[in-house]
DNA sequence: CGCATTCTGGTACATTCGTTCCAATCTGAG
DNA sequence: CTCAGATTGGAACGAATGTACCAGAATGCG
């Protein structure tokens, strides 16, 4: 179902947005249709007049997030790797929920080859970034997949913490030896 | 509850081991007593007899995955990194589901502090394995990093593939600029 | 060998889930 | 303003889940 009028698109978006406190708080098993609708604030039966299933729910809201995060990166480019920093501080730590979001996507796009392009969007948005501070293409890359690194043991671990930690972090990554 | 006797424990195992093969190909929503009970060829009762609850069955079975991948990393000590990457050759393409269970546990680490001590433990295996190839700790940290993202990548998206591509990679990794 | 303990395997139940259905209400184009 | 279509909100359903329970079988210690 699609929604066509102003109102109804709202609520999708409201729905969408629950998705994903709901998956920071839970993780992806809690992610169901009365869950999803109490956080947004609309009645049970919503989730399931705007979207097919409660799998179509958690797809959307995944596409969403990564959608809103390669937007963000893209206004990157043209910045120093200072201001990366600053970007990865807000999003793993301000933004929590945004990110863990992003990478369950990655864990879903294991099992369903549907979300691949989705993801894929998403670490070619990373690497494109990257370019801005290395731009040869072989060391960008292992440069992303640090990156990567250092984000997932951000939410996982909680460390490095604080926004000079990061830096410094970033900055043995891009420094090479 | 703790098996005492010796077939008891070798249920208590293949319950944990049917798990890993579960979590693979549904992921920790698919993980449920009758699921794991019938992927073990036990009655459905034997999961709830030998662990406390559901929770209890994804912890253990997460933690015993844990152990047996350090002590395959613990063995790569003294070998060089050609060695290393058939390593990860085999878990990430051979060994799948356990590579996916490791990584599973992560995500749940975020929001399970029990769950810290397990994960830091993998983390801290991976980082001693690369100390092999490169002694100075702070690059031998950013390599951990890269090769986190690679084996992430590897998982979500196959690739790289083959053994040559992963050496390559590794190469790339390792020889820093 | 006897027997306390552990293990087995099946059933049962309350809960929660995804989904369907429908009458009432609202919206916006003509 | 009208009214056809979109949206709302609640109820209800079958299915699946976690867990509790129990009578019988197996086990291993003395």
């Amino acid at each position: 179902m699609v929604a066509t009028t102003p109102k109804g698109e709202a609520r999708r978006v409201a729905l969408l947005d629950a998705v994903i406190r709901v998956l920071e708080a839970g993780g992806p098993g809690a992610v169901t249709h009365r869950s999803v609708a109490a956080e947004a604030g609309v009645p049970a039966a919503a989730a399931t007049y705007y979207f097919a299933g409660i799998d179509d729910l958690l797809v959307s809201a995944l596409r969403r997030v990564t959608e809103h995060q390669v937007a963000l990166f893209a206004h990157l480019r043209g910045h120093s790797y200072a201001r990366f920093a600053a970007v990865l501080y807000d999003w793993t730590h301000i933004e929590r929920a945004s990110a863990i979001a992003q990478y369950e996507l990655l864990f879903l796009a294991m099992r369903r080859h549907t979300l691949r392009d989705a993801a894929d969007l998403w670490y070619q948005a990373l690497e494109e970034a990257i370019a801005v501070v290395q731009p040869d293409a072989r060391r960008g890359r292992v440069i992303a997949l640090a990156v990567d690194g250092l984000i997932l043991r951000m939410l996982w671990r909680g460390d490095p913490a604080t926004l000079p930690e990061i830096e410094a972090a970033l900055r043995d990554i891009v420094g090479g030896r």
